[in-house]
DNA sequence: CGATTATTCTAACACTATTAGATTAATCTA
DNA sequence: TAGATTAATCTAATAGTGTTAGAATAATCG
């Protein structure tokens, strides 16, 4: 493995930035530097220029540990994928499902824009295969006819993905500055609302208040719910 | 209105390109080129050089009638959802919901990389809004409560959203050639199943040929009737 | 120690979105 | 109809992007 040169002429020997900085690269370390800067910057500022500048090392270095961006963030996604927790295999399937998509969105909760890169990416690295791999098992499990499992599957991972996108979408939208107060939020999106024409979105209007007003795991969870309700119509007798 | 010249020197009077050449742009004609485009050469293909070029204009001319590349998507994606027709309001809701839910992935479908442009847009356009009004309308008809209607059209919404996504991203998995044959498209998709390794990944191997041969219409509706049974558990009794 | 291989860097290329300010065309007014 | 005003487009530039070929350097092996 080659290493950066140790100790430039104007640095303080064992001054542990330099030290951190001629740290060799690897697909590993790279990962892990690209998520910070995700987590700080978000997806559309992200770059292979800001996470070489971040390594500091040049953007070319990037290409010889990846092929391009694109398999980066895939590799990307897979690492957050990989922080899942799975739920008990002993408890009843309607639990571990609950559990599974809790544990998901919780996930996915915890890097800005993680749905926007899972729904960029296509699911083929080792955790995410690993992550729908579990969720087949548990409707196997729970006594799912097979042609139906993939679909039943995707419809909850799909589930989880969409109420995460317009959940942090809801946060988006009140501007970057004060994501502290959750009232401000909901104050700057029911005033688009509120601006509608009337005579034309009379529903959307009258409905905005419980979105706005909303307890997200609570909803979260009522969704989910649905879901299950659906799963068990279709779950053969026994 | 500004118009630009007419007849350049060494150009034909009346010559039907020229003159189409010299239509002075607007919105309208703007965002059908652009929808052109898009379907031409896909999502990530599409720039505003690309869109300038077709319309035989320079490309700063378009930030005269947009304020942003986000703007026009925000747009494109509203005149996509403008192409929508809406299920018959005297049938039954469960027939409404599964209407809507067809129509709305028939649109999808229509058009290149439509679901990844709405889920890079936010739907605030005047289409869009529309849309999801019609479909709150929908369950309000059908007796549900208020509290529940926002979500529960967000669900329906998603999934045909996720479902497309999914539909069109196995297209894709084939490679840009020979969009013609089903087969060979499942033929690549399940060679990729088949080099996973058995242990970690037994479900997935054995599940894989139902995603591959599959029935998109028949999958749909499925997970369709899935959500309105869900649904039906939580419709108030009367 | 010398040769080989593994990394990283330099320097460029062809793109992208966007903007200020000049230029032209259309319209309005006298 | 002539001149002034407004609307629309263009010129030209900026600052960024992903990506690549090939030179330079570091680590490793014989």
């Amino acid at each position: 493995m080659a290493r950066k040169r140790i100790s430039p002429p104007d640095s303080i020997l064992g001054w542990p930035e330099a030290e951190a900085a001629h740290i060799p690269l690897d697909r590993v370390r790279i990962l892990q530097t690209a998520l910070q800067v995700l987590d700080e910057i978000g997806l559309k500022e992200l770059s292979m220029r800001k996470i070489a500048d971040k390594l500091q090392v040049k953007t070319a270095s990037l290409y010889y540990h990846f092929r391009d961006k694109e398999q980066l963030m895939q590799l990307l996604s897979d690492k957050i994928s990989g922080e899942m927790v799975w739920p008990e295999a002993s408890l009843p399937w309607k639990e571990q499902v609950l559990q599974w998509g809790i544990q998901f969105r919780k996930v996915l909760l915890q890097h800005r824009d993680a749905v926007e890169l899972f729904n960029l990416t296509i699911g083929v690295g080792y955790q995410r295969l690993t992550q729908i791999e579990k969720l087949y098992q548990l409707f196997v499990s729970a006594g799912f006819a097979d042609p139906q499992i993939p679909w039943i599957a995707s419809m909850l991972k799909n589930y989880v993905l969409g109420f995460v996108a317009e959940e942090t979408r809801l946060h988006a939208f009140a501007g970057e500055e004060d994501h502290a107060s959750f009232e401000a939020m909901g104050e700057q999106y029911s005033r688009f609302f509120r601006q509608l024409p009337e005579e034309h979105f009379p529903n959307t209007i009258r409905l905005a208040p419980h979105i706005t007003n909303t307890d997200w795991e609570k909803e979260f969870s009522f969704g989910l719910s649905v879901l299950i309700e659906g799963f068990s119509t279709k779950l053969p007798q026994e």
